[in-house]
DNA sequence: TTTCCAAATGAACAAGCGTTCAGTTAAATG
DNA sequence: CATTTAACTGAACGCTTGTTCATTTGGAAA
């Protein structure tokens, strides 16, 4: 009894994983102040209530949602172990963007469009984990601007340009559209390419 | 009497626009959902009563300042009046984009935030009149494709990226920062014009 | 000065909100 | 079989919501 390990058989390590699906998937669709603790209940078959047995308020389970996202995406970027030279960075980081947000429109939506709906303390949280994110991009502008194979008058401006055009895919894409992942990389990624690279013009 | 003119001195021409300036605000600030009649009253110094002189509800009240903004929009790109060849009037179209969109960080936020407040008929409504806006950049795009000047395997997506990239200035910018217009106009203009052009590589 | 009426008040409404908690349930434990 | 307890119910709390409407207000018109 050193550890607080959950009872075989208890429903919690169930019904805790449904309630935050639920509560992406409705804010997702109608906001953070627009769905109710019973709604979410209701979507997961229970009293609103029970709710409370995982999570100490609505604040933080929209607080969870959202650094757990950042948190995964930050994990994954490692994961994605970028390497070689800034050309090569760039490309990896952004087929990483990509390949990582298609799958989570959901998360993605949640977590652009209720950072005014967090408290003080957990926006800047979230922010300092998004901030992160886009250092990494950033620095590998700065490397390639070094190197003499990028033309970035601003990195920071870039970043939030590119950041800003990868991010806007899951404001069209659809899974089963007529676009499949690779594609949309392919295409994606010529465009960043140019973007940075200097021109002959 | 044939029109029913408002009388001089009336209120409800200098009440209305208060209105709707402090639903705008408000609403940007901390979302649809989030803003009670009772606080856009308060920011206009009447009780929550008297709003309904000025809408018959609160839904509508955000569709008129969503479609406003999407008209307005439209109108000055008619005014700006773009012409010449396709690399002159993307250049417009981006310069324009950005010079029209940079004042009004509020209207940006909510045009693009709150599309899923809207109902059913609202939203196809502001859509169809973004999609108007989409179209002009994708003509561009298509017309230099076929005047050999732009390399744009998918104008469609493409119409889509260039506009994410635009849009999200207002993520960033703040009135009175480091960048003046013309600065990040000249940015972002370099970064269009390479991404749409075909590279040496 | 009296009349008029647009504009605004302030109270009321039914409904829904986040959250709490005493009580019920049912499965795992001893 | 008896006991324990995590999980859940269902009712209640004080408060806020969008909207309505009879009544009051104050400045322009006559």
């Amino acid at each position: 009894m050193a550890v607080m390990a959950r009872k075989q058989g208890s429903h919690s390590d169930i019904t805790g994983p449904r309630v935050r699906d639920a509560a992406l998937r409705l804010i997702a669709r109608h906001g953070y102040a627009a769905v109710s603790m019973r709604q979410i209940a209701a979507e997961v078959g229970i009293q609103a209530g029970a709710l409370y047995n995982y999570t100490p308020d609505k604040q933080t389970l929209l607080f969870d949602l959202m650094q757990g996202h950042m948190t995964d995406l930050l994990a994954a970027l490692e994961a994605a172990d970028l390497q070689g030279n800034s050309l090569a960075r760039l490309e990896g980081f952004t087929r990483f963007h990509i390949r990582f947000h298609l799958p989570r429109p959901d998360q993605v939506f949640v977590s652009y469009m209720e950072l005014r709906n967090l408290t003080d303390d957990n926006f800047a949280a979230v922010e300092a984990l998004r901030r992160a994110y886009e250092d990494v991009l950033e620095n590998i502008l700065r490397d390639g601007e070094a190197e003499g194979v990028f033309a970035v008058p601003d990195p920071r401006i870039t970043t939030m340009a590119l950041i800003a055009m990868l991010t806007g895919i899951s404001n069209w894409y659809r899974a089963g559209g007529r676009l499949e992942s690779d594609k949309i990389e392919a295409i994606y990624w010529d465009m960043v390419r140019r973007a940075v690279t200097a021109s002959a013009r």
